[in-house]
DNA sequence: GTTAGCACTCTATGACGCTGAGTGCTAACG
DNA sequence: CGTTAGCACTCAGCGTCATAGAGTGCTAAC
């Protein structure tokens, strides 16, 4: 036994009903609502046969069908059609881009918005990695007798700030020095290019200026630990609750402290990187058991080619696909066309 | 009929058991667990009487009584003892502050984190605001061709940065004029003082030099506009669904989108301005419908005798008051000293 | 004033049976 | 041989009902 044209049918229609209705369907609703042209008891053989195949389960015996992770899958890769976004909606995500073009974070978070609305799911956006990008330029600004501020910008036109402090003898000017030290070495590398042999090259180097030493090194650290600040932005987490599958606080309590724990979201994310385009990733194809229920579509937006991070939705298993992927590929292009126009101008 | 020293002591055992339990308690339950040294009948006597001067209520006819919000207000007005924190707890919050006290956000959030796991409610942090403290220095740092940053340095020790775009000839000696002139304008005063009459005042000075004043403009409504970065940290807002009384999706979603919202929950901590020492709001007396069935345990952290922030803790009015109360009061004054601390080392 | 006793109330719980949705099987049909 | 009508069967969900248990309020006795 094996899939055809009917049994297709039937399975789309299985799934069309069960996302949007979170009930199980009976071989009586299929042939009522969806046209096929057959009689209950046809579809019914096709369903029993569709079980069979592992595309569909049933949550008992009485009960009509569900899709499977499996069918999900199917459904995704061959039947699924893909939406137009309206113009409507086209038009309103364009106006969200309209202001605040000039904050990275306004960018980020008014996506998240626009996303977690369009859907009515969480959305998850990554801020741009900085590992992918370098070096432009390092200031160091002496602001109080033993204070002073780093700030690094980088070739994406990101850019990091951190407070330091600094031995009371310590005047602009050596700054400037250091500044200048660092920027020659650095210039250009990535964080990840930066290698202990460099680091005790600099080193060497300010040792002649003796007491401004563990100043640059402090720098350094900072730097490195800056590095791990790329955050996650999470827009309409309250959505899930929404949903049916949802009801029970048990499930509710574990997705939530799995999206309030920055790191396993980080890691999930980039234990499931889209790659080109967007990515679909059903249950237990992401490996956390907290989102075994759950589905995420995912893409990069990019950079000069460069994919600098990943934009993404989640929600039950039963989402609504077409739509999501669509809202997710146009928004991506948008955020990518953003961020490039963003740094362009900064470059 | 009025209180008297019994029915103090049965309100007390009401009060305490339910605490605990989170279920009405009866007359047996109190006289068995209580020694009160009277029968389940007196007691019973003593509860009606309770009920009708309104201190306790009755669910349904035939269930124990609960505390009403009048309760548990003379509960934390004469009956509550407060609890001391054991030596072992307060090595733990005295360690918890021995790292990372260079930056601000971390004491913060370090704060809010073991507040909300010693008391197993959701603790709710406002940074320091701003409003309550005067520029010291303000920096413009020229980055690249047409990007700048701003640097605001405030007397407290808090710092806020932005990016600004400028005009393609503005260099870091005109940049240096301007922070000169704000400087010397606006050392000093609070955000509040700055009024219309001084930003014309600048602006007629900057007009000496008319390309870049365009740009003074646009530094002052960053810095306005920074004015409103006061954040609110939320620490374990998962432990309110530990709370029997949540076990209602509906009460959780409109509580957790309370708590989303950070406008109204900055409007509801400043609107139950805590004074001097730990406040207790309980129920309706926070004017929101949200958390009609919460409590908050306030205070504000000072530093020079100045209140400039404000923490909290927010659960179910069925809290252990006693507890939470000296949990604040010691985190409070432990944050000021720290916070102090830092201020004191960058002025 | 206190308490034992008792009737009364009301929720929670579990058993029971019914209903309706849905299935799977079989036999008849074209 | 695929399709379909018919039918027996299953099972979750729901309302009903009776029971148990916790708790009250009242009364009368101490």
């Amino acid at each position: 036994m094996t899939m055809d044209a009917r049994k297709q049918q039937v399975l789309l229609a299985i799934i069309t009903d069960f996302i949007t209705t979170a009930e199980p369907v009976g071989s009586r609703t299929i042939a009522r609502r969806y046209e096929l042209g057959v009689s209950p008891a046809t579809i019914r053989n096709e369903m029993s046969d569709l079980e069979e195949l592992g595309y569909i389960e049933q949550p008992h015996t009485s009960a009509g069908r569900i899709p499977s992770q499996m069918g999900y899958r199917y459904y995704v890769d061959f039947l699924m059609e893909k939406k137009k976004l309206s113009l409507f909606e086209v038009n309103k995500v364009n106006k969200g881009y309209e202001n605040k073009v000039n904050q990275i974070g306004e960018v980020i978070s008014n996506t998240g918005d626009m996303l977690s609305k369009m859907t009515q799911f969480t959305a998850v956006i990554m801020t741009p990695r900085i590992e992918m990008s370098s070096f432009k330029q390092i200031k160091l600004v002496l602001l109080s007798v033993k204070q002073a501020m780093v700030i690094v910008v980088m070739n994406t036109g990101a850019l990091q700030s951190n407070l330091i402090e600094v031995p009371e003898d310590v005047n602009q000017v050596d700054l400037d020095m250091i500044s200048n030290v660092l920027n020659a070495k650095l210039g250009g590398l990535t964080f990840e290019n930066i290698k202990a042999t460099l680091l005790r090259e600099i080193y060497s180097e300010m040792s002649r200026h003796k007491n401004i030493l563990d100043l640059s090194i402090d720098v350094i650290e900072k730097g490195m630990t800056l590095n791990r600040e790329d955050k996650i932005y999470l827009g309409g987490v309250l959505n899930i609750l929404n949903q049916p599958e949802f009801h029970n606080i048990e499930k509710v309590k574990t997705l939530l402290s799995l999206l309030e724990q920055e790191d396993m979201l980080r890691n999930l994310l980039e234990n499931s990187d889209p790659g080109e385009g967007v990515a679909v990733r059903i249950g237990s194809e992401m490996e956390r058991e907290e989102v075994r229920e759950c589905s995420m579509v995912l893409a990069n937006y990019h950079v000069d080619g460069q994919p600098i991070g990943t934009i993404g939705v989640l929600g039950p298993t039963r989402m609504d696909y077409a739509w999501v992927i669509s809202v997710v590929e146009y928004m991506t292009k948008n955020l990518s066309v953003t961020m490039e126009k963003m740094f362009k101008g900064w470059r």
